[in-house]
DNA sequence: AGACTAGGTTGACAGTGTAAATGTACGCTG
DNA sequence: CAGCGTACATTTACACTGTCAACCTAGTCT
């Protein structure tokens, strides 16, 4: 098991050990879903090289762990246009399937989905562009499909409000293994249905 | 600011010790909320003893957090029955009252909730039963509000189905404080609408 | 030949969780 | 009243964490 101990990385190419650094640290996340469980010292000595190497290419741990937000979005995104991609040309399936590929990457890759959602950076240094981005880009599927199930000017919320169900269902799994819950595919379509038959939102303004 | 130190505890009163840790705990804790920032050293310092003090009452740091887990869920059931006792006699309005005061209890004390639904100790021992039942006379509150709306059979799905929904608004607020969403009370109300015109659960068991 | 510097390492420091050994004063029994 | 057991706590130590400053080392360019 592990360490690549590659030799030195020749001149112009010292960008590569940011990569290895990268994959290293997926890798190791696989392995062992728990995110306190990933140190600098693990990841480095999988790579192959000294703990200390890490800051020539990241300011700091967090550093590290935002690059590998922006990877796992990039991952989950990927997943669910290939989920979509095998499916008839129904808006609907559309949308189940993606919702499915969305809990399916949950359960099959619970450290990289936990680094994704791992608290911001506390207080002051807000959220790189990049990490924001990936994730829009991973939310804007679910929004395309839900705009042509339920029009471009609802498409948002309602991606929100099937996304955030989503996302419950997976941190409440892991959270709490022992809750009884109904499957997967029952609760996707459960939240399909209730997208396509929510009420146009509340009009301008609420009214009652 | 801080320190008790309370010149040690009587023959009999050794148990007060475990008292006055989980309360500096959750006072640190509402000071920062980030469960990182909660260590052995600091809450002990805080209750005035020892690091190794600790170890009187607790098997180990994750013990003391299960602790926390069930007094945290005590708090947010006592939050619920509040928000749900001034309400009138509507099933519908005690629902929304209870959806709303969730919300408010996961944005006002976001290190607590956080704690509650910290990960279960890795692997192999499992989440110890008072936890367990601490959060689920939590979560059995929404299940009671949901049985008078749509009926004791499907109450516990609707229920789970509201509660999901609601943890991932949290969580995302928290992880991605930057996503647009729109207000706590819009959100509730669909979701309860949600709850309340969906489909009567696939009759016995999956059939298509 | 010699300097420059990109790419890494060594060593140290404060802080973490935990275990073992040690202390200290209360309350009981003789 | 003397003395002992033990409940409550501290001291000390260890391996591990993230991070900083100083150092080395070899490829490239003049």
């Amino acid at each position: 098991m592990s360490a690549a101990a590659q030799s030195r990385n020749r001149r112009g190419e010292g960008e590569r050990l940011r990569d290895a650094l990268l994959t290293a640290a997926a890798d190791l996340l696989s392995e062992d879903p728990d995110i306190d469980h990933l140190s600098v010292r693990t990841i480095t000595a999988r790579a192959g090289v000294t703990h200390t190497a890490m800051y020539l290419h990241f300011a700091d741990k967090q550093a590290l762990i935002e690059a590998m937000k922006t990877a796992c979005f990039a991952e989950l995104t990927q997943a669910l246009t290939d989920a979509v991609h095998d499916v008839p040309d129904d808006p609907v399936a559309g949308l189940r399937a993606a919702g499915e590929a969305y809990l399916r990457f949950g359960a099959a890759r619970p450290g990289h989905y936990a680094v994704m959602f791992h608290s911001a950076r506390a207080g002051v240094a807000d959220t790189p562009d990049t990490v924001r981005s990936a994730g829009m880009r991973a939310f804007h599927q679910l929004v395309d499909l839900a705009a042509a199930v339920v029009g471009e000017a609802d498409a948002h919320d309602a991606a929100t409000n099937m996304w955030l169900a989503l996302h419950g269902r997976i941190t409440i799994r892991r959270s709490m293994p022992w809750f009884p819950m109904s499957d997967d595919i029952t609760y996707v379509r459960e939240q399909v249905n209730a997208l396509t038959q929510r009420r146009p939102r509340t009009a301008p303004v609420t009214h009652e």
